[in-house]
DNA sequence: ATTTATGCAAATCGTTTGCAAACCT
DNA sequence: AGGTTTGCAAACGATTTGCATAAAT
């Protein structure tokens, strides 16, 4: 099973909420699908100036609601946003740097991931919580911070 | 070892950093102490009638830099504040309703927990990076949303 | 042709800040 | 007294939104 193009996942996902495939949303995701790690609308629209910030704004939101990205917040005044794992294969948490905001991803073994989902889903269930997913991010300061 | 009472470690964490423990400062303790979930500044000023947004927003910025308190945020549009464990004794996720924005604590089993920061410690030094803590959260919809 | 997306500029809203008065030691 | 903290109102800044135009089907 090959790595599936962004684009396609993202065309399909959107056309499944009878949303279009512009241009501006195809840039959008070129810009994602190429980043190493989760961006800011500004490092957005200075990678690609064709877009609006309004634009990305909006297109950001449409994006989350079909799941093609997820928005991720830290303690950072900027939001960040990443292309969901179904356009990526690749599940994944975040290094945070509390100091100058940077996200990068990390990933853990397996056995230890299966071993948090399964004690996830006993919390879920004792709560009555219907889970989505989860998040897992390691705070501190950065190699360029410390 | 018995639970240390909130304000004497608060006021020991702020003499630390030449700041003093005012009324208003006891105040705010006193209303995370007594709450069951993180709580957002509105939640707060409107529990104790007596803070001023102004004081709220300001000795919470105190209170985050003399570790007494934790910024949480989560894709709410409102911050949250809680207690640090040093306060409280009480290493905790949270459950985060993705609809309500709610956050509720929870925790998982220590040799889980163990097994989880052993893991993150070599991400830690694979990185370069230097941790302050991490965080655990399960994102879903609460009881009262789904 | 009709519906949907875009861009600009203005509005929103949580949070921050200037400044004079109140407070603490 | 002398430096801090507080409260009010004004400022800020990231994000959202109204509306007229452009693009997509």
């Amino acid at each position: 099973m090959a790595t599936p193009d962004p684009h396609d996942v993202a065309a399909a996902l959107l056309r499944t909420a009878d949303q279009r495939y512009t241009r501006s949303r195809q840039a959008l995701i070129e810009v994602l699908a190429t980043a190493d790690a989760p961006l800011t609308v500004d490092e957005i629209v200075d990678r690609e100036q064709s877009l609006a910030l309004s634009t990305a704004y909006r297109n950001l939101v449409v994006f989350e609601e079909c799941g093609v990205v997820h928005r991720i917040v830290t303690s950072d005044e900027h939001a960040r946003y990443e292309l969901d794992e179904a356009l990526t294969d690749r599940h994944h948490h975040h290094l945070v740097c509390s100091r100058c905001g940077v996200v990068l991803d990390f990933t853990v073994p397996d056995p230890l991931e299966r071993e948090l989902d399964r004690a996830l889903e006993q919390v879920a269930t004792s709560f009555g919580f219907d889970a989505e997913h989860h998040r897992l991010d390691l705070v501190g300061r950065c190699a360029s911070c410390r």
